[in-house]
RNA sequence: GGCCCCGUAGUUCAAUGGAUAGAACGAUCGCCUCCUAAGCGAUAGAUGCAGGUUCGAUUCCUGCCGGGGCUGCCA
């Protein structure tokens, strides 16, 4: 259940109940735990409007909701300027804790997530990374119970691919140069630049790409499939669940163009500019160019065009582009623009969400020694063997494929986690001995947590399914290990209506560090009657809890650590 | 020039207009006859500067200083 809704709306309902007719009682967890559990904030400025004095206000509010949900607080206090305190009972924590399943949503909506879009002229880079935060969202709505369609806009198209294309007609079958695509884009355009003959060609190997000749489109088509391989590996590595059903080539909008660019004519919106095509908005200084000079398209009309399918076709509800940050501005535009032509309807949510660089120690964009971009899949390589150390040291009990297992996981989980937990839109700093570190806001501390539980249970010989009961609520650890486990519904809808994963991690983290805090203060199997199962049933719903939210991260536990 | 984002402990990160600004790493000091010490606890340490709005500002507004990004034919 969402906890913290629920409170609200009860909350409200006394604050009608106190003479506030339109009530924004501003429910929270409470700072401190001093202040209960949660509190509601809102008497005070419904004080201010109401011209009354706070603390009566706050102390009516207190009484009336005492009155009409008895049972659920164990203590509701007014304090300070007027906070309105709830302390909940423990026989309503021990009750609602009979689940933590995660709630569907009754009025789901439709989600086009944009995210991933890979140019596939090179590599996936360490920026690609960020692949997670879009997947990890995709995940999260799923699990709310929201329809979401994934769209991987991989750049296939566009100046570059003629350069791509001509030097592969000369290479023929030796397809072994395309091994290391950031080698034959290197090699490609050196000789783009060096020799006005190949550059010459390459121009119009992109005009006969776009015009559909079956040569050029033959070596085009060899060109993506292998670098989509690149793609798949990585996903596949790095645990992404983006398929091949999922793509959504900027070369499948090539036919689509032309008409983006009448309608904007029609909707009166095209002013011709310097040869181009342009459509200019007083809110911006510059234009969005639809058209060059030469008659090309850009990535502004392939988006107007992209955006127009996933409203009319896919019937989007939200459409949600998780990207770079530099790309605010173009997306500021391009949206503007495409509401202004009535591209997409009315109800449906353009949001771009965007996340800032990654950053190597020196706070510069993150490369290698000598300069160059760092590919993902020797980061993820990388990732994997220093788990794999790290995992050898701390246990050598654990050998063969379970160790592999670990590593994997640990590594993977490690950047993966380091990429998630921090606030989407800043840039952060590449750290290893950070990430992979067992203590702090990492995945190895969650997945030693979860992994610790595993233990309990192996030792206690019972299956953590087996319990059923619901777990008294006695000691101040189980309670607030309680209350956050009822916690978890509520994040995860921020979370969806905000994108921002990184509140999953910090309440992960937090869950995670008042379990051990929790089994620190209270024995477990040698826990005397009936509080043994109860505090068993604790740990299987923490653990429960960790899997989930780590799963919907898209990070994976293991058995033992 | 214009627009956008960001300045928080030594470091890496949090904080929804709310109460005494939270963690972690690092530092110092404790806790294993005890369910994984890959853990738990304690101590010290921070809102760039100046105004304003507000009962209340890290948060909103203005100016300044500092950093990053974007800015009519790449994406």
């Amino acid at each position: 259940m969402n906890l913290r809704g629920f409170l609200s709306e009860r909350v409200g309902k006394a604050f009608r109940a106190a003479g506030v007719d339109d009530p924004e009682p501003m429910l929270r967890p409470s700072g401190r735990p001093e202040f209960g559990d949660y509190q509601a904030n809102g008497a005070m400025a419904a004080a201010k409007r109401l011209r009354t004095n706070p603390r009566v206000l706050a102390t009516a509010i207190a009484e009336a909701f005492t009155d009409a949900s008895p049972g659920i607080a164990e203590q509701v206090d007014v304090a300070g300027p007027g906070f309105v305190n709830i302390t909940l009972s423990s026989a309503f924590l021990s009750k609602r804790l009979g689940s933590v399943d995660i709630e569907r949503t009754p009025d789901p909506d439709r989600a086009v997530l944009d995210y991933s879009s890979p140019n596939l002229a090179k590599e996936m880079h360490v920026g690609h990374l960020r692949t997670t935060i879009g997947d990890a969202m995709a995940r999260i709505l799923e699990a709310l119970g929201h329809e979401v369609i994934r769209q991987n806009h991989v750049g296939d198209w566009g100046t570059q691919f003629g350069m791509l294309v001509a030097h592969l007609e000369d290479l023929q079958e030796d397809a072994a140069e395309l091994k290391d695509l950031e080698v034959f884009y290197a090699e490609a355009r050196k000789r783009f630049d060096a020799d006005t003959a190949f550059a010459d060609r390459a121009r119009r190997t992109v005009v006969d790409l776009q015009r559909g000749d079956e040569a050029v489109r033959g070596y085009w088509r060899r060109f993506i499939d292998i670098s989509l391989s690149h793609c798949r590996a990585v996903y596949e590595t790095l645990g992404i669940t983006l398929t091949d059903a999922d793509l959504d080539a900027e070369s499948r909008y090539n036919d689509a163009l032309p008409k983006v660019v009448e309608d904007l004519d029609r909707a009166g919106l095209l002013t011709e500019s310097d040869g181009a095509m342009c459509v200019f908005l007083e809110e911006f200084e510059a234009p969005v160019i639809v058209q060059k000079r030469d008659g090309g398209y850009l990535y502004a009309t392939s988006d107007l065009a992209a955006a127009r399918l996933r409203t009319d076709h896919y019937r989007a509800d939200r459409v949600l582009y998780f990207t770079d940050a530099r790309q605010s501005l173009h997306f500021r535009q391009f949206f503007a623009v495409a509401r202004k032509a009535g591209f997409v309807a009315e109800e449906c949510s353009l949001e771009h969400h965007p996340f800032g660089a990654i950053l190597g120690q020196d706070n510069r964009p993150f490369k290698t020694r000598t300069g160059g971009v760092v590919k993902l899949a020797d980061l993820l390589d990388e990732a994997v063997e220093r788990a794999r150390g790290l995992v050898e040291e701390k246990n050598p009990e654990l050998t063969g494929a379970e160790a592999d297992r670990v590593a994997r996981a640990v590594g993977i989980g490690a950047v993966k986690y380091a990429d998630l937990s921090k606030h989407r839109t800043s840039d952060y700093v590449f750290d290893w001995d950070t990430m992979l570190s067992f203590d702090g806001n990492t995945a190895p501390y969650l997945q030693y947590a979860f992994a610790r539980i595993q233990s309990i249970f192996r030792r206690a010989g019972v299956s953590a399914d087996s319990l059923e009961a619901a777990p008294a609520v006695v000691e101040p650890e189980e309670r607030r290990l309680a209350v956050l486990l009822l916690r978890f519904q509520e994040t995860l809808e921020q979370v969806a209506s905000e994108a921002l994963p990184h509140l999953l991690c910090a309440y992960l983290y937090e869950l995670a560090s008042r379990f051990m805090q929790f089994y620190e203060a209270c024995p477990v199997l040698d826990a005397p009657g009936e509080s043994r199962a109860s505090r068993l049933r604790l740990c299987a719903l923490t653990a429960e809890t960790l899997q989930r939210g780590l799963g919907l991260l898209g990070i994976e536990t293991v058995e033992r650590m």
